[in-house]
DNA sequence: ACATTAATTTAGGTAAGCCTAAATTAATCA
DNA sequence: TGATTAATTTAGGCTTACCTAAATTAATGT
């Protein structure tokens, strides 16, 4: 099997792709907090062993073998937040470090385990899906609320994870996964909102804005 | 923080000691499945970290820093086994593995989240005590199955797990932890036992009586 | 086209944790 | 007591996954 290390960098190489036009070694190493030469190394090993498609100072691109394996992890990213947050009852701003090791601990055993308990849920706390057991992902686009005009009444359906002290500030003025609001005003000034969550009005910066993802109803 | 291979040395030289009058290089390297020139390295830097007394050539002893050690590892293997058991429904015979590895990865936070959703047990799925987070450890000396006497109406209170195969017989023939049973006969011959487990007679070896600990009731 | 600069790779190391083979020590028994 | 044997340690290596510093390459701007 793959070592830890390994199982890292194939889940956020092929995390890159969704962002970045070329994954090159330098965004690598600044998402892995690990040195471009080190960077360098690994991306080797990994396209001789088919993992990765290497272009030396080009960039990188996960085949289909890769691709695989990070949907894989990825899964047991995802379901394992799900466990933290549905039967341990941790906050969805304080489960990605726990995640993050347990991903590569996790058996085939373990992982159907988990998938039966939560009733084989389709996304995570953060509105991620989970990848089918076979690997399968289904993207969908939803509209950051940046996107939605005054007056509309709107469903929130994925939120950006990757910084949990965004998490943390949202969740302390009741907007949660599912959250029902309304678009308020949008002030042109600086793109910020005001949305109204349960009776209170509250403020959302553009930062804000273009990490919460909504669906009108 | 200490690494898995620390961790795995810590707790099973500690568990050793109850086993053994002498912890040897040897004893370890069979345990830990690990050659005994490496064992013989791993002590010198336990030793010179003050985790291990170490005589060379005579054996080894955990100090009072090397028992705290393992307590913590022993309070969460055991209460992760429990996890397994109670919430996920794991079987007791396939939970050693899978506690093996999450021994090392469960966070503070999850120990306590986990301790919670149980109501604080204080034995795992096999009846051995879980150290407290305070790293105390109530031991208590059961008899083993083969110390009783015939007719006696008996409680399981521990099995020894070291053995899934075990495990897995008496769960077929309905011997789990807290079972009531009769002890019918006990065979002269090769000691050997005969019990009542609900409506129906039951055989046990010797070597598995031996494994069984029990209560009068 | 060509020099500068930024990204990337190469070269040479380190630490942890393992290994095998050889040397040493302690225990046993003739 | 001294020789044999079994356990243990020492010596020397290997692999993985990192690192820093130096060399190379590609991209850019004049
Ligand atoms: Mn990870
Ligand atoms: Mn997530
Ligand atoms: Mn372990
Ligand atoms: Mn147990």
């Amino acid at each position: 099997m793959s070592s830890i290390s390994v199982e890292n960098y194939l889940k956020n190489i092929y995390e890159l792709e969704a962002s970045e036009k070329k994954v090159t070694t330098n965004i690598i190493a600044d998402k892995l907090k690990i040195a471009p030469a080190s960077v360098t190394d690994m991306v080797k090993k990994l396209s001789s062993k088919g993992f990765l498609r290497h272009v030396p100072y080009k960039g990188v691109e996960v085949t289909e073998k890769g691709k695989r394996s990070a949907l894989k992890i990825i899964r047991k990213h995802r379901l394992w937040e799900m466990f933290l947050v549905e039967v341990l009852h941790f906050s969805w701003d304080k489960i990605d470090d726990e995640a993050e090791a347990f991903e590569h601990i996790m058996s085939e055993r373990m992982e159907q385990k988990i998938d039966e308990v939560l009733g084989h849920p389709v996304v995570d706390p953060h509105g991620d899906p989970i990848p089918s057991k076979k690997g399968i992902i289904r993207h969908i686009e939803y509209d950051p609320l940046t996107k939605v005009e005054e007056g509309t009444v709107v469903q929130v359906v994925r939120v950006n994870d990757a910084h949990p002290e965004l998490l943390e500030y949202i969740s302390k003025i009741g907007l949660f996964l599912k959250t029902k609001m309304t678009v308020l005003q949008r002030i042109k000034f600086d793109n910020s909102f005001i949305v109204k969550i349960g009776s209170k009005k509250q403020f959302l910066s553009q930062r804000m804005a273009e990490s919460i993802f909504v669906q009108r109803v």
